[in-house]
DNA sequence: GCAGCAATGTAGCGATCGCTACAATAACAG
DNA sequence: CTGTTATTGTAGCGATCGCTACATTGCTGC
């Protein structure tokens, strides 16, 4: 590979950590450089804007967590509802992807307030999810594709609930699910 | 009341309006101040602090979502959990109400990241959705308080959604929540 | 009407922001 | 080796940030 598109993809490496640790929103260009062992003056160079770095960044995001999904759960149908959605839970409660939720929050906030970048973005990391989430959708489900996405929701919700400090209140939720 | 109390109120409220309209991890206080008519000097005077005014504001802005949904729907029961999801997202989706999400969001990505502030602000935004929906409950539900927090996971999950612009995808949600 | 405090304007401080101009150096082509 | 281009450092610009010092105005109690 051209030894400039290596440096700039082990700075995106870098800054994409920066910003798993220290959020999304407010990541100012000295500190992700900082981290990188950089400057924001090669910030600039490599990728043009902050907000170009900052699309580059969610992109590759986007591929890592879809690398983490695969790696954390093979892609084998659940027994269940419950189990399906106690065992993503259990997941995405985990340090590393509890830093994915950090930032996945701060971009659906983005998108809520209409900036088209962070909603294509979170378009695309749903799509990420329903389709690791088609591939797990229990047997018997007549339609695996809806299956997904009504799971997907379920998901987000329980998400929300835990951002909130408030999983506990909605611990049993697993099991009424399915009632 | 105090006229001083009564001119920090009507700063509140116009601040609150402001933060409604342009979000509220970036608003500053200059701009905020100017749609206030006043400057970031005299918010300064009256609330101590830029962290201390965005605290009051988001004690305010639970305030008003409480009343706004006291106001929107009576305090009688659902026909049934597909109704009263439908019947609150529908509500949810109103021009009002889309400003407080957006807000809502990015309380619980900041919530998400750790700050008390928000996390206990989340929490309590929570707390008065879940009272709100406890007086709602469809008739027939056994335990009324978890029936409302199950409610709630569900409702945030398709807010998630629909900040995502995916609301589309989990449409049929209301209907197979109850299968 | 005058003293004293409350309310407000003006100006600016020091920090940080994204970004750029310019110069120096490194790497490579002929 | 030399000339050219790619990479990087240094310095700083103009804007904005939260906040404050200081002065002025307004109001109120005596």
């Amino acid at each position: 590979m051209d030894a400039r598109q290596e440096k700039r993809n082990q700075l995106l490496y870098a800054v994409a950590d920066h910003i798993l640790d220290h959020g999304l929103l407010d990541a100012s260009l000295r500190p992700m450089a900082r981290t990188a062992g950089t400057s924001d003056r090669m910030l600039i160079y490599h990728f043009g804007s902050r907000e170009q770095l900052i699309e580059t960044v969610l992109e590759h995001l986007t591929d890592r967590v879809k690398e983490s999904l695969d790696l954390a759960l093979p892609a084998m149908p659940f027994k269940d509802r419950p189990t399906a959605i106690a065992s993503i839970m259990n997941l995405l409660r985990t340090p590393e992807f509890r830093r994915f939720n950090a930032v996945w929050l701060e971009i659906l906030a983005k998108a809520a307030s209409g900036k088209e970048t962070y909603r294509k973005t979170a378009r695309r990391i749903m799509v990420v999810f329903a389709d690791w989430l088609e591939q797990r959708v229990p047997k018997g489900e007549e339609d695996r594709r809806a299956a997904a996405w009504t799971l997907l929701a379920q998901i987000e919700g329980l998400v929300v609930m835990d951002a909130a400090g408030q999983s506990e209140r909605a611990f049993g939720f697993e099991e009424q699910q399915s009632i």
